[in-house]
RNA sequence: GCAGGGAUGGCGGAGCUUGGUCAAACGCGCAAGGCUUAGGACCUUGUGCCUUAGGGCUACGGGAGUUCAAAUCUCCCUCCCUGCACCA
C-alpha cells in the first residue's frame, strides 16, 4: 500500500527547501493565475480542494508548456460573517460550538472568537496550512489579505476612480432591517439563515365615504378589484389615523410603525376599531359604499392590516363573510361575482390540476382516477375549499392551501372574466392594473417579504423592509458600460464556453448595485466613511495586489504613501514617475519595479471559481476591470468549476458529510483527492465523492508504482507489433490529452493519460509485451502528465525510475507523430476482434447437429489477399462499384472474383464509412506472432494463412478488416 | 415570474460542438468460472431481446421532421434542477 502521507511531506520539503514555487519575471512568458480568495470565517472541508485543486493543475500544466506561471493566494476579511460568528460566539451559539469543534477546534480557541480579528487569523492559518498540505504551486510570498491597509488604499482609488467615471450614483432602495438593532439584515443575521425575499406590491385606497380619510389596503392581487364587496379589519387590534404624503389613512398601529420604515408616515391619532367598522369606504372602482367588516384573519403587523375583502376568489375572505352571516352580523348585501376564468388544458382539466397528482388519492372520493371532480366553479374560492375537502369553519392552514391553490391556478391559467382587462391573462392584466391605479392615484406601492414564514433576525425581532435613501450604488445598469464590457466578453476564454452565454445574460440584466454596508469589516466607504464598502465590491480587482505589494512591502512602503498618484502610474491615468514619486514620497525605483512586476503578470490572467460566482463577483470583476483599467489588463479567461458532492449529496452541515481538509488529506492521501476532485467529471459538472472512486485511484496507482519499480530491471529487445502498438497509443495520448488540457477539457485528458495507460500497460503485458525501452519510455511520459494533478506521486515514481531532476520542473512531454500508427492500432483491433469472433462462433457452432459429440481440433484465421484491402479501401471512397471494378489499381485481379467480392456491398454501398486500405500482409504477420496469444486466450490450437494459399471453403470470406475464421470439428 | 442547465442501460455517468466506427466509454452493481479451508480479497468472462458459425431485432424523456444514415441536427410537448442582489 502506497503511504501517501510519507511521500506527500518528503516531496513537500524539497520543494520548499529549493524555492520551486517563487516566481519572479524572467525571459519567458508570464502567466498569472488566480483562484477566487477563501473567506476566513471556517475551516475548509475537501470539497473546498476543487476550485484550488484545478487552478493548481492549470498552473502546473502552463509551467511545464514553458511558461513562467505565478499562481497566487489572498484572503478575504471584508463584510458581516467573521463579525456575525464573533457575535454567536459570545451568545454562547450552541450550534457553532458543535460545528466548530466537528472541525477539531478545541473549545479553548472557540472561545477566543469572541474577537472578530482573533477569527479572521486562526482561520487565515487553517486555511494557509491546508493549501500547503494540499501541496498546492503557491508563492506565499504573496500572501495578502483584505483588511489590511495598503490593501484599503487600492480599494478607495477604485471607487474615487468609478465615482469620477460617473459609475457610482445614489438612490433609494429596499432592504430586510431589524428594528430591535437598527441594522439592515442579510442571510446571514437570521435565525436558520433565511434570504429575507423581498417584493414591491400594492396598497389599494378606498375613501370613506364621510371623510377625506382612506382605508389602505395591501394586496396580492389587484385584480380582483373587480369582485371587491367590502373592507376587513381586525376588531381586536389598534388601528390608527396616519399621513402618508399630504394625505390621511387608516391603517392598523403595527402596520403604521413598519410603513414607517418605508414612506414619510406620520401617525396622528389612534382610532377605535369599533368607529371603523361603522364606516362605509368606496369602491375605487364602482364608486359605490361597501361595508368595513371585522375577519378573524387579518393580522395587524402584516401588509397594512386593513384587508379588500374578495370573498368570490379568496378562501380566507369567502370563509369570513359566511361566518359572520351565520352568526347574524350585519353584513349588508353581499353579492359573489366571478371575475377570473381558468383556462381550461387540452384534456379539458380546469380547477385542481396543479394538486391533482401531488394529493395523489388524497380525497379518496373514488374520482381520483383523472383527478377530476365534477364542480360547481361559480365561486371558485368555495371549489377550492372543497376540492381540498375543506368548508368555512376549516383551520387556517386549510385556508391557506385552498388559498394557495388558487393563487397558483388563477396565476398560471387566469384569464380575466370582467373588467376592462377582460380577456387578457391575469398576470398581465395586475401588471397593467398596477401601473393604471398607481398613475391615477389609487394606489401606492409598498415592500413586503414574500417569505412564506415570517423571517426573525437572530436577535429574534421580527424581520421587516425598510427603505433606506441616499444608499450608494455601483451602477452596472449603465449602458455603455454594459456595452463595452460585451464587447470584451467576446474576446474572452471562458470554460466551459457554454457559460460565455450565461455570462451575457448576467451582464443584461444585472443593474444597480450597492456599494456600501452600514456594518461589517472592510474599507470605509469614501464618500460616507460612517458605513464600509461593500464586500463583495472591495474584491474585483484585488487580484492585480499579488503583482506589487511584495514589493511596497519589502521596501518598507506605509499605506499613506499610497496616494491616488501611485496607482494612476501603475494603471496607466499618468505617466510621469517622477511627479509621482514627489506626490507619494516613494522612490521611482521602487514604483518602476512595481509597475514592470504589473505589466509582466497581469496581461495573460486566468481566473478560476465555482460557478456560483458567475452572477455576481465574476461578472463585476469584468465590469470593473474594463472601467478602470488600459485593455491590457482586462480578464483574459475565466475558469468555472461545478461543486463536489459526497457520497450523491451535497457537502453541508446538516447532512454531517463534511470531511475536513487536514484530516481528508491525512486519511486518503492529498493527491488521490485532488486527482478525484478535479479529473473525475467534465468542468461544469459536480462531481462525487465517494470512496469506491478514490479506491479506482489507488489501485492504478499501484498498478503504476509497482510498473515504475520494476521498469530498469526489465530488458529490451527487437520491437515487435504490439511494441509499435503501445508507442502508437502512447503519442496518440500525449498528442489528444494535450489539446483536452489546453482547453481545460480535463476529464477527457485524465481518462487517456492515467485510466486508460494503465488498462493499455495491462494489455500490453497481457499480450507477451516486455520489452523495457518501451515501457520505461511510456512510464516516464505518462508520469509527467500526471504530474500537474498528483504532483507528489509522480515525483516519487519519477526517481523511483531512476531521475533525479525535479518533475515539478519537467517539461510536459511532446508526441512523436511519426509513432502514431492507425494500422498498428488496427490490427491490435483486429486481434481482440478475431478473439471473440473465434469464441463465439465455437460456442453457437457446437450446438449445430453435424457437431454433436465432436470437439475443436483446430481452427484457421485466413487472412484476406491484398486486392481486397484495395478495392474495399476504394469502393468506401468513392462508392463507385463500376468504377472501383474498372479501376487500374485493380487491373491485374480475376473480374469475376473482383466483382463478387465488390458486389456484396452493393444494397449499401452509400453507407460504407471511408477506411483506409488495410496492410494484409502486417495483419498476417502480427497474428502469426499472436497465435500464443490467441491460444491461450481461446484454448484452442490456431492456425494463420492467407486466402490466396488456403483450400479452405471459407477462406473467400476473409474481408479486409475481418479475417474467415474456419473451426475445424473432430 | 425571469434567466440558465438538463432528461441515456439496474445505478452513477460518457457520447452529443465536427450525424455513420454506438447495444452505447469508464465505474458500480449483478452472474458464472478460476484461485481457495473460506472469502466482502484477487483474476477472467458475461450482463437489452433473439440466434444450430462471427448474425438479426428493439433501444438513448414523448411526438413530428431533415438525411442513404440521428443519442447526436430542426420544431413542438412533458418533466426535473440551479440562480435571482446588498449576501459571501
Amino acid at each position: 500500500m502506497i503511504d501517501y502521507n510519507s511521500i506527500e511531506s518528503k516531496w513537500q520539503k524539497v520543494w520548499d527547501n529549493e524555492k520551486v514555487y517563487e516566481f519572479d519575471p524572467d525571459d519567458r512568458e508570464g502567466i498569472l493565475v488566480t483562484a477566487a480568495l477563501p473567506y476566513v470565517n471556517m475551516p475548509q472541508h475537501i470539497g473546498h480542494l476543487r476550485t484550488y485543486s484545478t487552478a493548481d493543475m492549470n498552473a502546473r500544466f502552463l509551467r511545464m508548456r514553458g511558461y513562467n506561471v505565478l499562481y497566487p493566494m489572498a484572503f478575504h476579511k471584508t463584510g458581516t460573517p467573521i463579525l456575525a460568528i464573533a457575535k454567536r460566539v459570545r451568545n454562547n451559539d450552541k450550534e457553532l460550538f458543535e460545528e466548530l469543534a466537528d472541525y477539531g477546534i478545541e473549545e479553548s480557541d472557540i472561545r477566543k472568537m469572541a474577537d472578530p480579528m482573533f477569527i479572521a487569523n486562526f482561520f487565515t492559518d487553517i486555511m494557509e496550512k491546508g493549501m500547503r498540505r494540499a501541496g498546492y504551486s503557491i508563492d506565499w510570498r504573496r500572501k495578502f489579505d483584505t483588511i489590511q491597509p495598503r490593501f484599503s488604499k487600492l480599494v478607495e482609488w477604485q471607487f474615487l476612480k468609478l465615482k469620477e467615471k460617473g459609475l457610482i450614483v445614489q438612490g433609494e432602495h429596499p432592504v430586510g432591517w431589524c428594528t430591535n438593532e437598527n441594522n439592515v439584515v442579510g442571510q446571514h443575521d437570521t435565525r436558520h439563515d433565511v434570504q429575507p425575499r423581498i417584493e414591491e406590491n400594492i396598497a389599494i385606497k378606498f375613501k370613506d365615504a364621510d371623510s377625506n380619510a382612506y382605508f389602505l389596503c395591501a394586496t396580492y392581487r389587484p385584480e380582483t378589484i373587480y369582485a371587491v364587496t367590502n373592507l376587513f379589519i381586525n376588531k381586536d387590534a389598534e388601528y390608527v389615523v396616519a399621513k402618508i404624503g399630504e394625505e390621511e389613512y387608516y391603517l392598523a398601529k403595527d402596520a403604521a410603525l413598519m410603513l414607517s420604515n418605508q414612506k414619510k408616515l406620520e401617525v396622528e391619532r389612534s382610532i377605535a376599531a369599533d368607529e371603523l367598522l361603522k364606516k362605509k369606504a368606496l369602491d375605487p372602482i364602482t364608486g359605490n359604499e361597501i361595508p368595513v367588516l371585522p375577519g378573524f384573519f387579518v393580522k395587524s403587523d402584516f401588509g397594512t392590516g386593513v384587508v379588500m375583502s374578495v370573498p368570490s376568489h379568496a378562501p380566507f375572505d369567502y370563509a369570513a363573510i359566511e361566518r359572520l352571516k351565520r352568526d347574524g352580523y350585519p353584513v349588508g348585501e353581499i353579492r359573489y361575482r366571478k371575475v377570473i376564468d381558468i383556462e381550461p388544458s387540452k384534456d379539458g382539466k380546469t380547477l385542481g390540476r396543479s394538486f391533482a397528482e401531488e394529493e395523489g388519492s388524497g380525497t379518496g372520493d373514488g374520482h381520483s382516477g383523472n383527478g377530476q371532480k365534477s364542480i360547481d366553479d361559480s365561486i371558485p374560492a368555495l371549489a377550492y375549499l372543497s376540492l381540498i375537502d375543506g368548508n368555512i369553519d376549516a383551520e387556517d392552514d386549510v385556508l391557506d392551501r385552498a388559498t394557495k391553490a388558487i393563487y397558483k391556478e388563477e396565476a398560471h391559467w387566469g384569464i380575466m372574466a370582467e373588467g376592462p382587462y377582460k380577456g387578457l391573462r391575469e398576470q398581465e392584466a395586475r401588471e397593467k392594473i398596477k401601473k393604471e391605479m398607481s398613475a391615477k392615484g389609487q394606489a401606492m406601492s409598498i415592500y413586503l417579504l414574500t417569505n412564506e414564514e415570517p423571517v426573525y433576525c437572530r436577535c429574534g425581532t421580527k424581520v421587516i423592509v425598510k427603505v433606506v435613501s441616499d444608499q450608494w450604488f455601483i451602477d452596472y445598469g449603465n449602458e455603455k458600460w454594459k456595452a463595452e464590457v460585451m464587447k470584451h466578453l467576446g474576446s474572452m476564454k471562458i470554460y466551459p464556453q457554454k457559460l460565455d452565454e450565461t455570462f451575457r445574460g448576467v451582464v443584461d440584466w444585472i443593474d444597480l448595485r450597492a456599494a456600501e454596508r452600514a456594518q461589517g469589516l472592510g474599507t470605509p466607504f469614501p464618500f460616507n466613511p460612517s458605513h464600509i464598502i461593500e464586500s463583495l465590491s472591495d474584491s474585483t480587482i484585488y487580484m492585480t495586489f499579488y503583482t506589487f505589494d511584495h514589493i511596497l512591502a519589502a521596501n518598507n512602503v506605509q499605506p499613506e504613501s499610497l496616494k491616488p498618484s501611485f496607482f494612476d502610474y501603475l494603471f496607466e491615468y499618468n505617466k510621469d514617475i517622477s511627479a509621482v514619486s514627489k506626490d507619494t514620497g516613494i522612490s521611482e525605483e521602487v514604483i518602476k519595479k512595481c509597475k514592470d512586476s504589473i505589466d509582466y503578470w497581469y496581461t495573460s490572467t486566468r481566473r478560476h471559481s465555482a460557478p456560483d460566482l458567475v452572477p455576481n463577483h465574476l461578472t463585476m470583476y469584468i465590469f470593473n476591470h474594463v472601467a478602470l483599467f488600459p485593455e491590457k489588463f482586462w480578464p483574459k479567461s475565466i475558469i468555472v468549476n461545478g461543486f463536489v458532492n459526497s457520497e450523491g449529496q451535497k457537502m453541508s452541515k446538516s447532512m454531517g458529510n463534511i470531511v475536513p481538509l487536514i484530516s481528508g488529506a491525512e486519511k486518503y492521501g492529498v493527491d488521490p483527492l485532488r486527482f478525484l476532485e478535479v479529473t473525475s467529471a467534465d468542468l461544469d459538472t459536480d462531481i462525487n465523492f465517494n470512496i469506491s472512486a478514490l479506491e479506482g485511484v489507488y489501485e492504478r496507482n499501484e498498478y503504476l508504482y509497482k510498473t515504475a519499480g520494476e521498469v530498469n530491471a526489465m530488458e529490451s529487445g527487437e520491437l515487435t507489433h504490439i511494441d509499435y502498438w503501445l508507442y502508437s497509443k502512447l503519442n496518440r495520448k500525449i498528442k489528444d490529452a494535450t489539446a483536452y488540457m489546453k482547453n481545460m477539457n480535463i476529464r477527457n485528458a485524465y481518462t487517456r493519460m492515467f485510466y486508460d495507460s494503465v488498462s493499455e500497460l495491462q494489455w500490453y503485458k497481457r499480450r507477451g509485451g516486455k520489452n523495457g525501452i518501451v515501457v520505461k519510455d511510456f512510464m516516464e511520459k505518462i508520469v509527467k502528465m500526471l504530474a500537474p494533478i498528483m504532483p507528489h506521486f509522480a515525483e516519487e515514481l519519477w526517481h523511483m525510475m531512476g531521475n533525479n531532476t525535479l518533475i515539478v520542473r519537467e517539461k510536459w512531454p511532446e508526441e512523436d507523430e511519426g509513432m502514431i500508427s492507425d494500422k498498428e492500432e488496427a490490427i491490435e483491433e483486429i486481434i481482440k476482434g478475431t478473439i471473440e469472433d473465434i469464441k463465439k462462433s465455437v460456442e453457437l457452432s457446437s450446438k449445430m447437429d453435424l457437431n454433436a459429440g465432436k470437439k475443436v481440433s483446430k481452427v484457421k484465421i485466413i487472412v484476406a489477399e491484398q486486392w481486397k484491402a484495395t478495392a474495399y479501401a476504394l469502393l468506401s471512397k468513392t462508392k463507385d462499384i463500376g468504377g472501383t471494378i474498372g479501376s487500374s489499381a485493380l487491373s491485374g485481379i480475376d473480374k469475376e472474383r473482383l466483382s463478387k467480392f465488390v458486389s456484396q456491398f452493393a444494397k449499401n454501398v452509400r453507407t460504407l464509412v471511408e477506411t483506409a486500405e488495410m496492410d494484409e500482409t502486417a495483419l498476417e504477420k502480427s497474428l502469426e506472432e499472436a497465435k500464443g496469444f490467441i491460444n491461450g486466450e481461446t484454448m484452442l490450437s490456431i492456425e494463420v494463412e492467407e486466402e490466396g494459399k488456403s483450400k479452405s471453403a471459407r477462406a473467400s470470406r476473409a474481408m479486409p478488416y475481418k479475417p474467415a475464421i474456419e473451426i475445424i470439428w473432430s
